[in-house]
Order: C-alpha cells, then structure tokens, then sequence
DNA sequence: TATTGTTATACTCTATAACTATA
DNA sequence: TATAGTTATAGAGTATAACAATA
C-alpha cells in the first residue's frame, strides 16, 4: 500500500504502455530482417561462439528447440556449427561475416532507434536512465527474448 | 544517433531488465490465482460488462478465441453470459460477485506489488513517473494482456 | 554412466475459414 | 445481406521424453 499511486495514472500501467511500445518496435525491427523471434534472439547472443546448450540457457529454451532455429539460421547463412575437437559432441556455434553483419545492424536499430524516448530531452533521459539503474539493482541484464516473446501480431 | 547511450548501459538495455522483472511479477501473479494469461487478461476487463465481440477487441485477439476463453471462466463461477435481450446474437459477459472479488484482488497485487520500484524514494517514483509519462505522450493504456504474452515459464 | 545434440510428439496461444442463429 | 458467436483447423512457440553419439 506504499508503492502505489503517483497520480492517478499508477506507475505499474504507463510500464503497460512502455511495454507495449517496445514490442512493436522489436517486432518491427526483426520483421526488416525477416527474422523471426527465436531466430533473432539467438542471433543476437551470437555475438560470442556458444555452444547449442549455452545458447539454449541463454535464452530459457529447452535444447531440444536450439536445432532448428540453428537451422533455419544456418540455412540463411548466418551461423556455422563447428564440431568442437575436444569434444566431438558438441557444436560451437559461430557467427559468420554476413551473420554478424546482420546482429550488427540490428542489435544498433534496437537499441538506437527506440522511438520512446525520443520526446525527452537528453537530461531527461539522463535521469530516467538514473532512476532505472537505481530501480533495477545489481539484476544482471537479460536477453531480447524476453521482449520476442509472444506471436508477432497481424494486424 | 542521438537517442544513444547514456552511459555504458544503455536506456534500451535497462528497459528489457525492468520488463524482464514486469513479466515474471505478471507471471507470478496469475498463478497464484490458477488462471492462464489469456483468462487474467479477459477477466481484468470485464471490470465492466462487454459483449464477447468488445472483448476479443480490447484484447486483440480473433474473436474466435474468446469462446473457450469465457468458457473456462464460466465454469470457474468468475463470470456470466447473459443473452442481450434488445440483440439476442449478443452475449452479455458479466462478472459474477467472485469474478469480481477476484478481479479486485488480482488488479491491486498487479498493480501495488510491482516490486521493482520498492528500491526508489517516494520522490523518486514521482520523477520516474513524470518521465515516463511524457515519453510515452498521449499512447492510450494498454492491457494488461501485453504483459502476459508468452508461455508461462516451466521451472 | 552422464552429457550433447536430435527427433518425435504434445500442448498452449492465436489466426483463418466455414457454419448457425439472429438481425 | 450482415453481424455475433461457435466450431474446426492450422501454425508458431515451447516443453517432455526417448534416442544416438561421444565422453
């Protein structure tokens, strides 16, 4: 009963509207790429070789579901699978030139181009970017996944 | 360009820890109650009676899906189908007195144990609330349903 | 025996299309 | 004819379980 109204929009719904902003502008990123979420969630912690077991932490997915999206990226030229020689069982996933051309480009649009913040000043933003850190603690920073999630809507 | 780093965590990158944050609050919530993403999120709207077709309209989803939907609540004793007796076509979806009990109870710990902000000074939570507010302009609230998108997580 | 990756499968969420009852 | 709701179905995203290869 302590954390509630600022005004009478509460603080917890203008996240809702935040929220909801910032998925559309995901999902109009990765739809630019023709990507879609699992796709471009695991392209973007390709920015490292992982292993498909690493990746699949990474990303909260069962390791049964890393082979295909692995595939389908694979397909397209992005990421190689190369047999790790000291042990043959796992494949270590590496990005490959036109693939991390690719994260490039769309890790700079997500992060650059976020049309939120855009009517703040840069003080503002400033403060903002304070009171968030604040806020968030030492919580470590998760995965775009997180902001995939759900179907691409149609619209 | 311009919209770029405040330092070396981005404003972006802070966002999708607090929504990480959001979402696992969101998720929390729902099970406490039993219900599924979609039955929370029809549920926290029929706050006022609305006919399946408005339903499917604040929720974004096909008006199709709002069958099985109000099914399962209406089993549960949460809400009512009342045949609209000036269009006999439209159903009339109304809370019952538990819904509402539930609905209630449900709304406040979505929106007061949001236990991101428990760390900001009451003064801080003004500040972050006036940002927001003006970044997000005039962007109409959204449901809740955007923050509940997305399978609920196994663990 | 334990672990990496694969396959097969099932379940949830959502959309599309065809149907019915009513208007 | 058009609209509200229903049913059947399809597709995407994810999880579980059993399996093969390697350790």
């Amino acid at each position: 009963m302590e954390v509630v109204a600022t005004s009478e929009v509460r603080l917890a719904e203008l996240m809702l509207v935040v929220l909801d902003q910032f998925r559309e502008h995901t999902h109009a990123c990765i739809a630019q790429f023709d990507l879609s979420a699992p796709q471009a969630a695991a392209l973007l912690r390709l920015d490292q070789a992982l292993s498909q077991r690493e990746l699949a932490s990474c990303l909260k997915y069962d390791a049964s579901n890393i082979t295909a999206i692995v595939d389908s990226l694979a397909e397209r030229g992005l990421v190689e699978r190369q047999i790790d020689p000291s042990d043959r069982r796992v494949r270590r996933l590496v990005a490959t030139t036109e693939g991390n051309r690719v994260l490039g480009l769309l890790r700079e649009r997500l992060l650059d181009e976020a049309p939120l913040f855009q009517t703040l000043r840069d003080d503002e933003r400033a403060q903002l970017h304070a009171l968030l850190a604040k806020a968030v603690g030492d919580r470590k920073p998760t995965a775009w996944v997180e902001m995939f999630r759900g179907p691409r809507r149609s619209e």
